[in-house]
DNA sequence: TCGCGAAATAAGGGATTCCTTAATACGGGG
DNA sequence: CCCCGTATTAAGGAATCCCTTATTTCGCGA
């Protein structure tokens, strides 16, 4: 199975005709049909059979094409990217609390001091030491990580606690997805809590879940800094709990230092400096009033 | 530039040592050394220098490996693609506010009806012909999107309005992150209100953005039905503009049929039932009061 | 300075790749 | 039925790949 065999099928299937691709890629016919069958030889599948007047796709050609013309794509980035003089890359994951709070403020301040191409993505925690290391993510912010090579360091301190209406029912647990991962300081506090699984509700994010908490429909895990305004107000109250205030950190964990990219460095060095931190803490007043469109794009599926 | 030479890099660079890889690949060293020889004669970088005892990444080749490992695992995933029997996997990607309120339920009940490995994602308009025709993503959700072998078609009316509260600020217009899209309905909603720039403050996500408005912070553009229990209960008002209610529809787009994936099919069929309408109008009601745990996984870059 | 471990290079051989031209199957329209 | 456009197969040749063993180079510590 040959770079150039995947790229041949992947024409083909595009175009729709061996004859196009050929056109295409600037060779004769039978160049194309033959490493098409020799893909198929190694394959096992004929992965595109004619029908009439077209090429059309087997079941397993059509799961093929997907992961080929991903391949192809990579093959080329591959080379682009040991070229000097391109931006560097940082691939930023995150728990999906983090995410939804300070991934655009942070990566936007950041973007705007260094050169760099970055991109957030989500994960749960039991992801991280495997994207790590296979390099698919260069930084992770979220739990704490442990694991062979990785470098895990505290960025910021925060207090987990439990926040509710003044008259609100006390027997739902409204939590943000980031409770889907059992590593999060979330599923940690309804552990200890003792909190069963049919009490739980789970919204579609953090912020519909304090929404729901203020009006009343049960009581919700909260970092302390992300609604302190909401406490302030009012909207919210603190719920005293045998297990909060939980003392907790933010970390930040990368490869080694040996083995770690140098955006992945200068990121670790960006988060302590008291900008970021500033961010983290109040992400709210790191939104500019006027439009904010991070030159951050999450895109998707490793 | 081959698959097994990428592969021989990666063991390196993840070993470091040309000793360590080779006996990991069950070869001999030479056959390593030359391997990351001519891959190096191919792209022009030393990609891994011996330093004493270890060898380190260069630049290039920190740039590098994050896509070879990737390639590498991608080929490894081809193989087993066409191989039968295995789930078919579905992308879905859509609308920034359709992902917010609709992904998960939609998602979550289809892969309760049908045997699919189902991922979603988040994606611009303009971005979705390109992921489509890609194979990137099987079926878009979102607004109209015409293209070169594309079949967009409506899967459920709506309405968009305006809403805010009784006493509330009418200058500035929350929205959610989808009005980054210059192609989404607020967007367009948006320039036929010739709404300025500086009025706009875009927020994390949709619901923030109404909680704002609710909160007489501005007013918000809105899907009629998926505001209706705040409109119920008074917390947010429908703001008359000259510009709505607008009707509008949520479409899906696929690849024409002859290229379309046959998971793709089903799960355009799929949206046409009504448990489906049934789910993207009230996706509340459909996430169980236990705990939602969908078995759908954001993986994330391309 | 020598030795030692590890990486790189040299040389060779078998298999594969990748391209060509020429010939052969296949399928629909006249 | 034959024609014609398209895909496939056949055959051959140059290049590359990928592995081996043997040798050389390199960096570092004794």
């Amino acid at each position: 199975m040959t770079l150039s065999q995947l790229g041949a099928f992947v024409f083909v299937a595009r175009l729709g005709s061996v004859k196009a691709a050929a056109r295409a890629l600037g060779v004769s016919e039978p160049a194309v049909s033959q490493s098409l069958a020799q893909l198929r030889r190694h394959l096992g599948d004929p992965l595109v059979t004619r029908s009439g007047d077209r090429m059309e796709l087997t079941e397993g050609g059509r799961r093929l094409l997907g992961i080929a013309a991903r391949i192809v794509a990579l093959g080329a980035e591959a080379v682009a990217a040991v070229q000097p003089g391109r931006p560097a890359r940082l691939h930023v994951v995150m728990d999906a609390g983090l995410a939804e709070y300070v991934a655009g403020p942070l990566l936007c301040l950041f973007t705007q001091r260094k050169p760099v191409d970055a991109t957030t993505g989500v994960a749960d925690t039991a992801e991280i030491p495997l994207l790590l290391t296979s390099r698919l993510a260069d930084v992770a912010l979220g739990a704490q990580v442990t694991g062979d090579g990785l470098a895990c360091r505290p960025v910021l301190r925060c207090r987990l606690i439990v926040v509710g209406s003044p008259r609100g029912r006390r027997d739902h647990w409204l939590v943000g997805p980031s409770a889907a991962d059992p590593a999060s300081d979330t599923s940690r506090l309804l552990r200890l809590l003792r909190v069963q699984e049919y009490q739980v509700r789970v919204f579609a994010n953090q912020t519909a879940a304090w929404k729901a908490a203020a009006e009343g429909a049960g009581v919700a895990p909260a970092t302390a800094h992300l609604v302190a305004a909401e406490l302030r107000k009012g909207e919210l109250i603190t719920i005293d709990t045998p297990a909060t205030p939980l003392a907790t950190y933010w970390y930040a964990t990368t490869l080694d230092p040996p083995t770690r990219s140098t955006a992945a460095g200068t990121f670790l060095h960006f988060l302590t400096t008291p900008a970021a931190t500033q961010i983290m803490r109040t992400p709210d007043e790191g939104v500019p009033r006027s439009r904010f469109r991070p030159a951050v794009h999450v895109s998707i599926w490793s």
